[in-house]
DNA sequence: CTAATTCCTGCAGAAAGTGCAAACTTTTAT
DNA sequence: ATAAAAGTTTGCACTTTCTGCAGGAATTAG
């Protein structure tokens, strides 16, 4: 079981579907890692978990999302506004980097373990395209932010730039030291793929 | 119609395969433009291009692969080869470029347009994940390949830094002098992304 | 013209995903 | 404590994408 935190206080409705989120996730993973991404249909994780397969989609809007742990991203206002109270190009990859990290510290806040993502992602590569397909919409809403600190093609290059550096994220390990601090390691690997790109250029 | 190469000196059989390809890509791309991704259902694109939907899919192994027109990203074993003539990481992005450039200049001169693409993605900004998870498998193969001339991690960042020039490449215009040299386009596009990302850091 | 390929097609069916209404469970109000 | 209200789960019917298989049609070769 993957959740350990707010054992009580919640209302019993709540913890009951932090329960079966739960257990559909890991019941999903639990699968995938066994037989293959293809062969771990919706149904069977269902039974696996216990709930009709009615419910699975409920809780997660499609089958990767499950298996990921993920329902979607998504930026909530505050870092929005955050986000846009600087302007211009001025630190823009810099503020990217806050914003992206915190809702990757937010998502992991709720439950989604990056390491076993990982594991998974090392041990099962045709799920890779899903899974960049799925960053891919969060994505989309970030490079609107960014527009609107400075034009289209830079702000596309930009977030580029920082969701690259996620998705390293995705197969290497952080130093522990980074845990809570998802954007500082953002950066500096942003700095690293300059490094690389200084290197192997001209 | 999309096609206008080779208008005879091909067997008939393969003049019809070719013309089939064309018809299926041509409709599912204007009835995509029209209603929508979503509403352009399989069924629907294969009577506007007269024929059955079990051919459909003996030309398109998906339906987002029929929009876009294209079947796969392949590296041919030439392209291959001269990848790897050079080893280490010195030259590795500008390889790249030229690696992934040759790829991109082979899908045009299949008939695959840019321009039609970039058209599309303005219009229906739905289908941008799609791509990007097409694009993905691409990646996978090429990434493969980066790995005999680096570390792992770093192949991965150089390599997602030549295709997310590539995506800028679906977004905005090239001049028309690139038109048969992508890979030095891709080139010049990365380094924008370095000034970008200097400009930007700390 | 005949025979061998190769291609198209329909059919049957798996699997993902959605809407709807009935049944059930928790919560709230009396 | 009990009944109404609110929220959840479920089954069912349906759409859509996609695959395997087998028969039939067209193309090509001899």
């Amino acid at each position: 079981m993957t959740t350990l935190k707010s054992e009580n206080e919640l209302p019993l409705r709540e913890r009951k579907k932090v329960e079966t989120r739960a257990a559909i996730h890991d019941a999903a993973l639990r699968l995938v890692a066994e037989n293959g991404v293809g062969h771990a249909s919706v149904d069977a994780i269902c039974s696996e978990a216990g709930v009709s397969s009615r419910t699975f989609f409920n809780y997660f809007p499609s089958k990767v999302s499950a298996i990921v742990g993920l329902s979607a991203f998504t930026v909530t206002d505050a870092q929005r506004q955050r986000f846009l109270e600087r302007d211009g190009e001025r630190w823009l990859v810099r503020d990217l980097c806050t914003l992206v990290g915190s809702v990757m510290d937010a998502t992991a806040r709720d439950g989604v373990d990056r390491e076993a993502i990982r594991d998974l992602l090392g041990r099962r590569p045709e799920l890779a395209p899903d899974v960049i397909r799925f960053a891919a919409e969060l994505r989309h809403e970030i490079v609107a932010l960014a527009e609107q600190r400075t034009t289209p093609a830079r702000a596309r290059l930009a977030v580029t730039l920082v969701m690259s550096a996620v998705d390293s994220a995705l197969h290497r390990p952080l130093d522990a030291a980074y845990d809570d601090e998802f954007s500082t390691w953002l950066f500096e690997a942003v700095m690293t793929m300059q490094a690389i790109a200084r290197e192997s250029l001209d």
